[in-house]
DNA sequence: CGCATGTGGATTTTT
DNA sequence: TCCACATGCG
């Protein structure tokens, strides 16, 4: 008895009275609003310890559910830190919606019924749309906007027949063309080559579940507020009837309602099971001025309860345009770097992926190691298949049966690193002190990540928010930035362009900025550091400015050290300055690599025009264009 | 074929 | 708001 009671000590021992409350929560359905940094993964490791020792519930008797393999690992790891390593037959439950589908479709479930068979693969996106390329030319299908294939096709795949004869002969079919076709030929493409995609993994899971039901006694999952409809229809046929579902997530950092359906989650839970409603209180890991700020943007809950502790600093600043922003940075990192800071624990975010590409550029040339947070160019899904031994369409199945630790070895199909990443990499080797680097990344990629020190660039109206972002995704947009706030720890930086020079984006801060009392930031206008250049010859712009000295401005390092010299520069001066150079365009004859040597003939902010002679005159836009100047 | 007109989609990312 | 693509007319 006593062992028991010293092993629930030791289980609850460490968590506030809140995260011990929903660990010992046994309703049947509990949702738990878990705010930023309220220390969620560690409330949900000890809820499956407290099910294991103090409720005798098996770990193969538990569904752990999550949207990402990190998010599982994590969760696998800290379990097993505490309980050795655990054998993978007692862990088939644990896992993303996905891999837990697939072993259910593979191990126990008849797929026999819906046409497959036990060696079922699973199909890429890309392979599916290959497949569909493959039919239309089998076929001779007739298809309209071809460059808009991929989009089409999911539509009428989700919708179905079903979806077809509620559109036919209206106007969303006035095309008149043979999506819908395609979209059953690939179904049955499907079948009859035993491969399935992401989503019919749930869809199929979900169909078989519902006939022959498996009844886990608990159900746990992390992040419900970024699931679909489709993982919420998964989740309902896996739950029996004596099943416990604990929920975890944070309402306030719904980012992904573009990509799954706009109700979120937890409200759906706790309206289709009537869910006890739980709430887990932040923990002051950012400064308090930070989560002042923070609390502006949030949207559900309790107010953040801030704490009179001071730190953290919240900066607003203006720079001229991005690329003045990027040198910037270069500098101030660079400071920071001086100052003994790791690199790793400065982090840039931004608005979209575009927008990396300057900093990548000139953070190459100014010599700042960097590393830039993405998951899209590189295959993350199927190397994480193949880790867990799920067969994928193509490639060969060892054997009829599940997973073996033989994982074949395919690496050699893996997608070219930008180059920009080898670059990064290559100046990470050269640097022996710094591992790795100065993270870039999207505000969206910033999710569950923590910095020192987070620089949000680019807040400006047109960008956060998005200029296209309508109603309901205003909310989400202010979401966003919530996220990216609240991923710093001592000190936050918010700027805007005076110049942006971006399409639909306007000169001046967001909306968003002015949602800031002023009494909990400092503004800062600092005078660009790119003023005197023409900002679209790059090469030319960095000889330049090397030559220039770097204005004394304030920095994020003098900041947070107390001393403060703030330069605030005369407007006036600086206007005449920019009309100065905004006329002197110099002749400028370029080469490039398939048309040779031409002549400049006209430009603006993000497009150029070039005359190459025979070859005749092409427009290029300066973000994809190589274009390399030639000295007369 | 060339041109005018209309329409729908744009950005964020995981499996 | 702007851009790419489809369609229809001359």
């Amino acid at each position: 008895m006593g062992g028991l009671e010293r092993l629930e000590e030791e289980i609850l021992g460490q968590l506030n009275p809140r995260q011990r409350e929903a660990v010992l929560d046994c309703s049947s359905t509990c949702v738990v609003n878990a705010n930023v940094g309220s220390g969620k993964t560690t409330v949900l490791v000890a809820k499956l310890l407290y099910l294991y020792y103090m409720k005798n519930v098996s770990y193969s008797q538990m569904i752990v559910l999550t949207f990402t393999h990190k998010a599982a690992e994590e969760i696998r790891g800290r379990l097993e830190a505490r309980e050795g390593r655990l054998p993978p037959e007692q862990l088939t439950g644990f896992g993303t919606f996905h891999s837990v589908a697939y072993r259910l479709l593979k191990q126990i479930l008849p797929v026999e019924e819906l046409g497959y068979t036990r060696e079922f693969t699973v199909l890429l996106p890309e392979q599916e749309l290959e497949l569909a390329r493959e039919l239309i030319r089998r076929e001779g299908y007739k298809i309209k906007y071809p460059a808009r294939l991929p989009k089409r096709l999911e539509a009428a795949m989700r919708l179905g027949s079903q979806g077809r004869s509620s559109v036919e002969g209206k106007r969303l079919d006035k095309l008149q063309d043979d999506i819908w076709v395609l979209a059953g030929a690939l179904e049955q493409e499907k079948k009859h080559r035993n491969t399935m995609t992401f989503r019919e993994l749930l869809v199929h899971g979900e169909t078989l579940l519902r006939k022959y039901p498996i009844t886990p006694a608990w159900i746990v999952i992390d992040e419900v507020q970024d699931s679909d409809g489709q993982q919420l229809a998964f989740l309902d046929a896996l739950r029996g009837r004596d099943t416990r579902l604990f929920a975890v997530g944070d309402p306030n950092q719904i980012i992904y309602g573009w990509r799954g359906s706009s109700i979120n989650a937890c409200f759906t839970l706790v309206h289709r099971y009537g869910a006890r409603e739980l709430t887990l209180p932040m923990n002051y890991r950012s400064g308090s001025r930070i989560l002042e700020v923070a609390g502006r943007f949030k949207q559900y809950g309790d107010k953040l309860a801030v704490g009179r502790e001071s730190g953290g600093q919240v900066r607003i600043r203006q720079a001229y345009d991005p690329l003045g922003e990027a040198y910037y940075l270069a500098e101030q990192i660079r400071l920071l770097q001086e100052k003994g800071v790791a690199l790793e624990q400065i982090a840039v975010f931004y608005r979209l992926q575009a927008q990396g590409d300057i900093l990548t550029d000139v953070f190459s040339r100014e010599g700042i190691c960097y590393q830039v947070v993405t998951r899209r160019e590189r295959p993350v899904g199927e190397t994480y298949l193949e880790e867990e031994g799920i067969a994928i369409y193509g490639k060969e199945s060892g054997g009829s049966h599940v997973p073996s630790e033989t994982a074949p070895e395919y690496n050699d199909r893996s997608l070219p690193i930008p180059s920009h990443e080898v670059d990064g990499m290559r100046r990470r080797q050269e640097e022996s002190g710094s591992s790795s680097g100065v993270r870039l990344m999207t505000l969206h990629a910033s999710k569950g990540l923590e910095f020192t020190y987070v620089f949000i660039i680019g807040v400006n109206y047109g960008l956060i928010p998005l200029h296209s972002a309508g109603f309901d995704e205003e909310e989400e947009e202010r979401r966003l930035l919530f996220v990216g706030i609240t991923r710093a720890r001592d000190y936050l930086e918010l700027s805007y362009y005076t110049q942006p020079g971006i399409p639909g984006v306007t000169p001046g801060e967001s909306r968003y900025l002015q949602m800031i009392p002023e009494r909990m930031v400092e503004r800062v206008d600092i005078t660009p550091v790119t003023e005197t250049v023409n900002f679209s010859d790059k090469a030319l712009y960095v000889e330049e400015n090397v030559k220039t000295p770097s204005n004394p401005v304030m920095t994020a390092a003098s900041a947070l050290s107390g001393k403060r010299k703030i330069s605030r520069h005369d407007r006036g001066n600086t206007a005449e300055k920019e009309d100065v150079d905004v006329e002197q365009t110099p002749i400028r004859r370029v080469r490039h690599a398939k048309y040779g040597l031409g002549t400049v003939t006209e430009e603006s902010a993000d497009g150029i025009k070039v005359d190459f002679g025979e070859m005749g005159v092409k427009s290029f836009l300066k973000d994809f264009v190589i274009l390399e100047t030639v000295a007369e």
